[in-house]
DNA sequence: AACTTGACGAGGG
DNA sequence: CCCCTCGCCAAGT
C-alpha cells in the first residue's frame, strides 16, 4: 500500500475528480470512502501532488476549512476559488459542512457505521 | 534507526 | 472560537 502507487493516487483523483463545482469533500471521508489503505493523512499527501485537471480546491478539512493552501500560493486562493463556485465561507473561514459537502451516489452511512470507520483508522 | 514535519482528525480546556 | 495534545502514516534528514 504505498502513496507512490499509481493506483493508490489514481483511487484518490478519480474521487476528486467526481466532484461537482460548488461542493466539497474532506481528507477523512476520502479515506473512508476508499478504505482499506486510506487515512486523512495519506490522502492530504497524495492531494499534496495534484495535478492536470483534478480539482483539489474541493477538498478541505473536517473543520469546513481550507488548509495552509499549497506551499508558494496565496492563502486564501483555495477559499477564494470555492467561492466562485458558490461555496460560503463565514467570516473566520468556515463554510457549512452541512450545506456544501458531497457524498457519492449511492454512498449512505448511518451514525454508528461511521464511527466505526472512523475508529479502525 | 531516531526524530521531525506535514494540504489530517477528534477531544478537551 | 482558538489552542494544545494525541493518534495517525509516510517522507525527508
Amino acid at each position: 500500500m504505498n502513496v507512490n502507487d499509481k493506483e493508490y493516487r489514481e483511487r484518490v483523483y478519480g474521487l476528486v475528480r467526481q466532484i461537482p463545482s460548488g461542493r466539497v469533500m474532506t481528507y477523512g471521508q476520502i479515506a473512508i470512502i476508499l478504505g482499506e489503505g486510506y487515512t486523512a493523512r495519506t490522502v492530504g499527501y497524495v492531494m499534496h501532488g495534484s495535478d492536470d485537471g483534478v480539482p483539489w480546491q474541493r477538498v478541505i478539512n473536517s473543520k469546513g476549512k481550507c488548509s495552509t493552501g499549497r506551499l508558494t500560493m496565496p492563502v486564501n486562493m483555495q477559499q477564494g476559488m470555492l467561492e466562485q463556485e458558490g461555496v460560503v465561507f463565514s467570516k473566520s473561514g468556515k463554510c457549512d459542512l452541512n450545506e456544501f459537502q458531497w457524498w457519492p451516489e449511492g454512498f449512505e452511512l448511518d451514525e454508528s457505521e461511521q464511527v466505526s470507520l472512523f475508529d479502525k483508522n
